[in-house]
RNA sequence: GCGGUCAUAGCUCAGUUGGUUAGAGCACAAGAUUGUGAAUCUUGGGGUCGCGGGUUCGAGUCCCGUUGGCCGCCCCA
């Protein structure tokens, strides 16, 4: 056993679970760069005050925060929202519209580990900046989508739940909410898919019981999952309440972005990954307007992803009044989904030549070749030291390599090497002069 | 921060009521095999049995503590 481990909640990365994680960024990159989003980086320690602006005092529980030996207080990332509302609100002027950003970077969280769950993860993050209107919440689901579904997972693996805090606000202020017991209504909705009607006692506490026709009313939303249902509940309640014509134009907005965003990601052909759901809320308070998060669909795994609407928070830490929506998807639950459907690639290191050496003598003759060879962009191995011919051809096949140059005192001699398909194990000589064109020849088709 | 559970080789595990020098399979390496393939056989390296203390003539085994993994609670940006 080893006197040194890796801390708790962090991982090591050998090169299989390098390579596994490897194909979940590729695969987030390439989709990013199809949605046209410009990847970004920045630092990964940031100042502490970054997070407690944004978050509150209390979130420094949950960092791996420290003072520096300048006497700064700083922190590890724990997400990437303020840092890249730093960023673009310090050049807001100067970035074409709509800005569309993202990243691949790793986090640190200072809570404790659980499945799906660890210190030092990697998230995909991608927001636009500078749209108010739903077309960012339609080109960011569709791109939260295809995230996922860029590993072949399909509708049936996945599905994202969207949800809508304007919608709620705009709906208690018409059933008579004032701000504040909105903000209780909404943190019991929250918690009430794990604690059933206790959820609502401490709001109880604060305001007194909620009476029963508000609180059917409001069960029924949360309990809504698709879109007419929706707006039939609140076409009823325009009927049955005396509702505000103010109340009743801003939830008819919000009525017409939900269709917009709808009808886009149905037009799409993403429709049966979507699933209207009031009941996500999104704790954190700095989300302003549509939410959502991606789950998978046998609902054992943490959520896949989650993401949503935050128009104050650019002004908030300090740049200019600019709204915002973005999501982050995590490489710890991904890949366990991808595990679990059979969608991890294995991990595959193979050559595209070995070159089998016949003793010293020919071992300068061969170096040249793989130098070339290497030069050209091949993955090119050789034995370190000298070999039988049956260890070498072992070891070719072992390597899972296509091809095989045989460099023999025998072909040497006359001038060739062979060259071995490994496939289907048939030989060919070759001019020594011919071997890049061959090689390249050889692999061009397979 | 709280609770449950587990910890023996790189991996998966065995190890009797406490009893000699802690084992197997896989993996890795060498040889059989100095011009042709994933097989087979032989051999080898690799363990202070997570760590520390206690009980005992004797601890991988029992007790206490601690660290770490897993699972759950709180939290979840």
């Amino acid at each position: 056993m080893a006197t040194f481990q890796s801390l708790p909640g962090f991982r090591d990365f050998y090169p299989e679970d390098f390579s596994r994680r490897q194909h979940i960024f590729r695969a987030w990159r390439h989709t990013a760069h199809a949605f046209g989003f410009q990847e970004y980086d920045a630092p990964v320690l940031e100042p502490l005050e970054l997070y407690t602006t944004k978050s509150g005092e209390e979130i420094e529980g949950q960092l791996f925060s420290f003072k520096d030996k300048g006497g700064r207080e700083v922190s590890l990332r724990p997400e990437m929202t303020p840092t890249v509302c730093r960023l673009v609100g310090a050049r807001a002027g100067a970035l074409k519209r709509p800005i569309k950003w993202f990243s691949v970077a790793e986090f640190f969280r200072y809570e404790r580990a659980q499945k799906g769950r660890l210190r030092a993860f990697s998230q995909f993050n991608g927001d636009i900046f500078g749209e108010p209107g739903p077309e960012a919440e339609i080109e960011l689901i569709a791109m939260l989508i295809q995230c996922l579904a860029g590993f072949g997972l399909t509708k049936d693996d996945f599905y994202v739940r969207l949800s809508d805090r304007d919608l709620w606000f705009f709906y208690l202020e018409a059933l008579g909410f004032n701000d504040e017991q909105s903000r209780a209504i909404l943190s019991a909705v929250d918690r009430y898919e794990k604690m059933g009607d206790d959820a609502f006692m401490s709001y109880a506490e604060a305001h007194g019981e909620l009476d029963f026709v508000a609180m059917t009313k409001i069960k029924a939303m949360f309990g809504v999952r698709d879109f007419n249902r929706l707006e039939s509940l609140i076409a009823a309640d325009f009927v049955a309440l005396v509702v505000t014509e103010t109340a009743r134009s801003k939830l008819n907005a919000r009525l017409a972005d939900w269709r917009k965003i709808l009808g886009g990601l149905e037009a799409m052909g993403l429709k049966e990954f979507v699933q209207v759901d009031l009941s996500v809320v999104r704790g954190l308070a700095y989300y302003t307007g549509f939410v959502f998060e991606a789950f998978d669909r046998k609902g054992d795994l943490r959520a896949l992803a989650g993401g949503g609407r935050y128009n104050n928070l650019v002004k908030k830490l300090g740049g200019p009044d600019l709204p915002a929506v973005g999501f982050a998807i995590g490489d710890v639950t991904t890949g366990l989904l991808l595990e679990q459907r059979g969608l991890m690639p294995s991990f595959v290191n193979a050559p595209d030549l070995y070159a089998v050496i016949g003793g010293e003598a020919e071992r300068s003759a061969a170096f040249a070749d793989i130098q070339a060879l290497r030069a050209a962009g091949f993955r090119v191995e050789y034995p370190f030291k000298e070999l039988a011919f049956g260890k070498q051809f072992k070891a070719a096949a072992e390597s899972g390599a296509k091809l095989a140059l045989i460099y023999g005192s025998e072909e040497l001699a006359n001038g060739v090497v062979k060259i071995r398909d490994m496939s289907d194990r048939t030989e060919r000589e070759i001019p020594r002069d011919h071997v890049l064109a061959a090689v390249r020849d050889a692999l061009a088709g397979g």
